[in-house]
DNA sequence: GCGGCGAATAAGCAATCGCTTAGATCCTCG
DNA sequence: CGAGGATCTAAGCGATTGCTTATTCGCCGC
């Protein structure tokens, strides 16, 4: 009985999918799977097994969940607490939707990480809102910036951080041919989030999977809009820039602007790190608000690592 | 960072000894050893070190105790818990001082065991009075009989279990030449663990080193007393038989008798298994008292494996 | 019945774990 | 200063872990 075999236990039942855990922790299916059948065959029980859309678990499953994901959680807090000690600068692992990931993480993690002179060291990464409530109830991760995660049973706390407009852009010259029904949809990663607002504002319009091209960075998308391939969905002030340049124009549609809201979400304060608790301060302060509302001042998206998620035992 | 690591170095850090650690873990020294050496740097920093008598903790240590106690104390949860759910029979794990075990724990065990009717599957250790705390508060083991080992911030619960007489027993024909002070005297194990009875009882008569000789078990060494080479501390009730068949008699000194007690101890009810509960509860009803007191029909010592520790992980 | 998707299994491989014995080191106490 | 006890290091070993790619299994929708 290993701690990797229980965090991915822990993530299977968590997640509900064997291929959701490996992508999480960022190794192949069979991994994952192999570690479960080396804690079933050593514990004698089958733990979890699938059921049609999730996974179920057996009564030492269930039992061995809570335990496992304890374990899993202190051994996290073990590696932390003896660094921090030793005056090593703490960790501080965020998580972030693709979009928000792509423009306002990084200068925000920069500057936060600025403010905190050297005593905290932050990384980012990406993960679906799915996802989130798992990595960080699992100390997978120690803040999440992305959609409302209030979960009263899995003790979540998030808060409001920022509020923003989804639109529609396209080139200025793109004139749609036969309504918006049939225009092509230039999206990124998130779209493939079901909660998403991009994913929502696709919902509404009664989008066929057919008319989405899905890009790997919200950038790229525009790139491709302004190129004429296309309607892309954009949140309002990040693409200000372009739209003031005149590479993109605003288009009208039946379901835009949609209002929508990014939330940092943590452990409630009696169970979290501080510097957790430093972070999510800091996303309320106006110097976060003016880096998240000027994004044009951010880091261009090739430094932007995608699927880099958060190792769990370095 | 592996399970192994952290109760090796659990282990030292409570009982002060990597020896003594390997001795409890029923592995050689270097085992322990090289286990807290990938521990250390693994976590880059040195945990505890040597000082005199005990170990002291770095910050970075201390800290990690807590932590790692618990995830030591979690997994054997976790097994027991998934064992329980799919029906298999609970696994019990008691330690006592030798003199208890080579007599009492047996028959205690076994009888216990029976009357669960195959709900309970109890294995019996043996353990210095030093130990005991240790590995009960580690769960390794699940109840420990022995001295007192209340203990206010380590949460551990002692209740008294039995009273019983510390003699002196000797050959019959045996006559002592120049006193009590000259005679050789024959002790058990526990003659060597600080604390124990027979060990105060040697101390109280000033008994020198040089005098004593150490045999693998009571009744050995009630043996070589029988055959008049020396005098033999004993626990009145337990040697009765032998005084009523003439082979021994009793010795006045001018420590004895000492009376003692017994104790159970468990972790307080709110954090111990319920077969822990049921055990001790057991260990009060006066059919225990009964087998207690009347161990004459009890195993043959050759039934007893001596060091037969507690084994954390199957 | 059949393709397709998720999951499990197989085979292979490097790295690590966990243990041993044997020897070096270090600290204390006489 | 030397003896002895405790600890650490070294070397070696077998088993396990953890990962990969490739293949097979089981199930669902058509």
């Amino acid at each position: 009985m290993t701690l990797t075999q229980l965090s991915a236990f822990v993530l299977v039942a968590r997640l509900g999918s064997v291929k959701a855990a490996a992508t999480v922790l960022g190794v192949s299916e069979p991994a994952v799977s192999q570690a479960l059948s080396a804690l079933r065959s050593h514990l004698g029980d089958q733990l979890l097994s699938r059921s049609g859309p999730g996974m179920t678990l057996t009564t030492g499953g269930s039992r061995l969940l809570g335990i496992a994901s304890q374990m899993v959680a202190l051994g996290a807090e073990a590696e932390a607490a003896v660094r921090v000690a030793q005056g090593a600068p703490e960790q501080l692992r965020m998580v972030a939707t693709s979009t928000i990931a792509e423009f306002v993480a990084t200068p925000l993690v920069d500057t936060f990480t600025g403010r905190a002179g050297g005593a905290v060291e932050a990384s980012c990464g990406v993960a679906s809102g799915a996802e989130m409530p798992v990595l960080v109830t699992n100390r997978m991760a120690d803040l999440a910036l992305g959609p409302n995660l209030t979960d009263a049973n899995a003790g979540l706390v998030s808060e409001p951080i920022f509020r923003c407009k989804l639109i529609a852009v396209a080139s200025a010259r793109f004139r749609l041919r036969g309504g918006m029904g049939k225009a092509t949809w230039l999206v990124d990663a998130s779209a493939t989030d079901p909660g998403s607002p991009t994913s929502r504002l696709l919902v509404r319009l009664g989008v066929p999977e057919s008319r989405i091209r899905v890009f790997p960075n919200q950038t790229a998308a525009w790139a491709a809009a302004a190129d004429g391939a296309g309607v892309a969905p954009a949140v309002a002030h990040l693409v200000a820039h372009q739209v003031r340049r005149g590479e993109l124009a605003v288009v009208e549609t039946a379901a835009t602007p949609i209002e929508t809201r990014w939330y940092a979400t943590t452990l409630p304060p009696d169970r979290r790190p501080v510097a957790a608790g430093s972070l999510r301060h800091f996303l309320s302060t106006p110097e976060a608000m003016q880096l998240m509302k000027a994004p044009g001042t951010g880091v261009p998206p090739s430094r932007f690592r995608p699927p880099v998620y958060v190792t769990i035992w370095s």
